[in-house]
DNA sequence: ATCCCCCGATTAATCGTTAAAGCAAATTGC
DNA sequence: GCAATTTGCTTTAACGATTAATCGGGGGAT
């Protein structure tokens, strides 16, 4: 069985709470003492209850993560970085799937509330009303979400991806969304749209109303995922046009297959490690007893690889 | 503040053990008195504390959940279904990402341990020795790897491959692999390998050896999963070679893009829910006191999209 | 020498739930 | 009709940690 906290102390012949205090380094113990039965525990192994304390502190040392959709590939990074920065401030991470319900994002908040979580990250679901819970929660989604906690600056990185396209000569430009209703997206077209130079041209699709991407005259497209971009990329492969040296594409959020296909996906990558970072120390500094920090907004960076490329000489169009 | 099974004794004039046992059914209680305190307890909004029960009972209800790396597009699906047949089982599910190092992944099982996980479901990293842990444990790999609980029939995913490229006329494959050490896709290989006919012949081509995918005159490629699927289909295409029509390609596993790109990926692909079900299955099995059930085996399904086509007549070839 | 204070430890009370034992009343068996 | 169960509920005692309250004693100040 488990060593208990009474087991070191009978060991040493003292009472649990000196042995409790020397571990926590809360109470009064005169150090000779605590560095014994410090030692004294690290050879019992001795590992905390974590359901004793929980139940005593009120403390779990888990926060819940609620996620739209764990196969979106979107999110996997998200839940990776939120993971690594929990662990490092010792938290764990229980994980939700909404799998894109409202009801079922719901049901998960309140699940991980019954399992005991001490606070809650939520990449909200797209239209999503935030309930008034009685844990903290911190937000991921954009800046333009009320209540948002940690996100990145989509429109920055909209503005990025235009102004690479511009440094390249780009003129005309294509921009691909999916869904109007995220604000992510939305978000990230708006700072394309103004980072257009006087020069510049743009056109926007979005993929929920169909629409055929070969059919454009634009030399540059900027999708708002990976995921588009690569669907732009074979289309237009496939209708005969070449990337980078007829059109140049770019995605968003650097996603693995980014760099598996041919020519590599030049891509505007969120500081995930950054964003996941911030959400957790602003559940901490609630937990803390401490008012909910303000929102912090991160930029985005341009990786380029081999999708883009100056644009087409002119004069060989039209 | 919360209710407590107090607090609902309190308001019927009953003992708290009564309410507790109302509650689970588990001990006497008179039908109409059980009914009466479920329904206030349910009026009173009484939610049990986990920490609480976790500490009296020794269960938490969470299980731990391993993964070698969850920005490989592999685990995300797996993660997801694990999730939701963990959730169905009534238990939470703590993340625990091993970020390729098997050193972490001891780190992530001890973690786990202590955070007071009841059972652990892993994915292990390639090349990792079970250590003896004292909590339930299940093995998602390949059937090649000893302990392992439940996984996809590889072999015969690989078979399904090569059975589809024969029904279309093809008689010279390329089998495309990352990495020797991982045993998923070696025994896909070995299953497509077997499953060649006499007039068949194939090449396999190892990435972490390099090489170049669209040097080879197979007019079928396997690779053992999506994202090399991707590399090759998208390294054809460049080199002016067309797929389907002139090359047909396979990959494994369905993620997401595969539905993105044009042409449409021909995959073979898991039943992850039913893997995580049996893995779930045989945890909950071990926690009843069962011992560990036998190992599962599931069928993979091929799935053909716009990937795949007719060998090109050889006539025009040559 | 006396008083006081603070250090260093102990005691005891909780946290909310459940398992086991106990006990009176109601029911069964013969 | 009396003993033997069964039923329905209560009491008691943990589970393993934290923490407020307490207490003895050594040392410094007066």
């Amino acid at each position: 069985m488990q060593p208990r906290l009474q087991d070191i102390a009978n060991e040493l012949g003292v009472s649990a709470a000196t042995v409790s205090n020397a571990l926590t380094g809360r109470g009064r113990v005169s150090p000779a003492l605590r560095d014994r039965i410090r030692a004294t525990a690290l050879a019992m192994e001795y590992r905390p209850s974590p359901q004793a304390r929980a139940l005593r502190t009120g403390r779990s040392g888990v926060i819940g993560l609620v996620l739209p959709d764990l196969s979106n590939p979107l999110f996997p990074a998200i839940a990776q970085a939120v993971e690594s920065a929990a662990a490092a401030a010792g938290f764990g991470v229980l994980i939700a799937d909404s799998r894109g319900d409202t009801g079922t994002q719901t049901d998960a908040l309140r699940r991980l509330e019954r399992q005991g979580a001490d606070g809650i990250v939520l990449v909200p679901r797209r239209g999503t009303r935030l309930m008034a819970m009685d844990l903290p929660v911190a937000v991921i989604d954009t800046a333009s979400t009320p209540g948002n906690t940690a996100a990145s600056d989509h429109r920055g990185g909209g503005a990025l991806a235009v102004a690479h396209l511009a440094d390249l000569g780009h003129r005309h430009l294509l921009f691909l969304g999916e869904s109007r209703q995220s604000l992510v997206q939305s978000d990230r077209i708006a700072g394309m749209r103004a980072a257009l130079t006087p020069q510049m041209q743009a056109e926007t699709l979005w993929l929920e109303d169909g629409g055929d991407i070969a059919a454009t005259r634009a030399t540059g497209i900027i999708a708002t995922s990976d995921l588009h971009a690569l669907t732009a990329l074979t289309t237009l492969h496939r209708s005969g046009r070449r990337v980078p040296d007829d059109v140049s594409v770019i995605g968003f959020d650097d996603h693995a297959f980014g760099r598996a296909i041919t020519p590599a996906l030049t891509t505007v990558a969120q500081d995930t490690q950054a964003i996941a970072g911030a959400a957790i120390a602003s559940l901490a500094a609630q937990l803390g007893g401490a008012p909910a920090p303000h929102e912090r907004i991160f930029p985005m960076t341009l990786t380029r690889r081999g999708s883009t490329a100056p644009a087409p000489n002119p004069n060989t169009e039209t």
